[in-house]
DNA sequence: CGAAAATTGGCGCTCGCGTC
DNA sequence: GACGCGAGCGCCAATTTTCG
């Protein structure tokens, strides 16, 4: 369960085992961008449109009705788990360090960055593009159902809705699996379908590719930006002795979707290093939880950086943040990584399962219980 | 062992902006 | 309008690690 039963707080595993087909990386993308973008408007289509079996073709507008949402619920939006915890944000906790002598709820802030409030979506809703995109899918699109032309997008177009698709894929993980890649290629060519590539087999194959090229050259953005997720697995974060691409690339494991948060805005890791000076004195204090809880909750983002930078041991972890080491801590700190609430899940659960641990404790023999 | 995946440097292209 | 410059982007290759 979570994070906390190694005897080590190790990193996340570096990569994820893609499930891609098994040929050979450099020439598939060839292949596939080779397709697809020498072609001219108008061409007529080397792929058939037809060959769906009805079934699939059913599942696919199914999708797609579900998938091109006019307004798509953004991932910015505040999560539920921390709206019921903002009670407790909003305890003064003025006298604790002069660094944050105003506490405001870090995560109503306008001006802090929105964590995230889901994991992947079951389906990947497409999001708006651009106002003249839309429009010039919308003509293509219209043109594909009547005569099946193609369109081949130009660099403008293109580009603009790689960046939307970055955009909306990074509201839910920077590294985005192979599979999750192609989820949204399909999406995009089964909602525009215009955009297909002749000669691919999938019909997206050069749109997989390049979306991963676009998330490449995203990450290099962000980490020029700062962000701790993306920062972290930097050439310069790396230790000088292992100082190659690949080596220890820390990403998050599956349920984990608030994994790198960045900083509360205004604060930074000596501010917020203080405050867990302070939480050292106060998680002495009786009845203090509510103080504990606020003070925990704004040093969230700087205990992530530590687990995931240092992977420190839990007895060191410990003696840093005593006050995480009790039932309503260690729930509520499961819950600002996974959004997920430990106990409800774990209850959940347990009732799925009980008939069949019934059988099983049943069968045992000796005291039970 | 080979496929997949990561970062990085670099190349060619486009675009916006300032200057003439 | 032509030109030069810099920034940004898509893409590629190199290199290395990880994992089945």
């Amino acid at each position: 369960m979570g994070p906390f039963v190694s005897s080590h707080i190790a990193p996340p595993s570096t990569t994820h085992p893609a499930d891609g087909p098994s040929c050979d990386r450099s020439e598939l993308q060839k292949a596939e961008l080779s397709s697809y973008t020498p072609r001219s408007l108008g061409h007529a289509p080397e792929w058939d449109c037809t060959r769906h079996t009805g079934a699939r073709r059913c599942r696919e507008e199914s999708v797609h009705s579900q998938r091109h949402r006019p307004f798509p619920e953004s991932a910015t939006s505040l999560p539920s788990t921390l709206k019921q915890g903002s009670k407790l944000s909003q305890v003064s906790i003025s006298r604790i360090s002069p660094a944050c002598v105003i506490f405001t709820d870090i995560l109503s802030s306008p001006e802090s960055i929105p964590s995230r409030s889901s994991g992947w979506p079951v389906v990947f809703f497409l999001p708006r593009f651009p106002y003249d995109c839309e429009l010039q899918l919308d003509r293509a699109n219209t043109a594909f159902k009547e005569s099946g032309t193609l369109l081949n997008p130009d660099m403008r177009l293109k580009t603009a809705i790689l960046d939307s698709l970055a955009e909306e894929i990074v509201k839910y993980k920077v590294y985005p699996s192979d599979n999750e890649v192609e989820e949204v290629a399909e999406a995009l060519v089964s909602s525009h379908p215009c955009l297909k590539e002749p000669g691919s087999a999938t019909g997206y194959g050069g749109w997989k590719v390049s979306l991963k090229y676009k998330l490449a050259n995203y990450r290099r953005k962000l980490k020029r930006l700062g962000c701790p997720e993306v920062e972290l697995n930097s050439l310069t974060n790396k230790p000088v002795d292992k100082c190659t691409p690949a080596y220890g690339v820390k990403k998050p494991r599956r349920a984990q979707v608030n994994y790198c948060p960045t900083y509360p805005s205004g604060e930074s890791a000596e501010t917020l290093e203080k405050i867990r000076e302070n939480l050292l004195l106060d998680v002495r204090k009786r009845n203090n939880e509510d103080t504990l809880a606020a003070m925990m909750e704004k040093t969230f983002a700087h205990r992530r950086q530590e687990v995931i930078r240092d992977a420190p041991l839990i007895a060191d972890y410990k003696t840093r943040w005593p006050a995480l080491f009790c039932v309503r801590e260690l729930t509520a700190e499961f819950k600002r990584i996974t959004t997920v609430s430990l106990l409800s899940k774990f209850f959940s659960k347990l009732d799925a399962h009980s008939s069949k641990l019934m059988r099983v404790s049943g069968k045992k023999g000796g005291v039970q219980g």
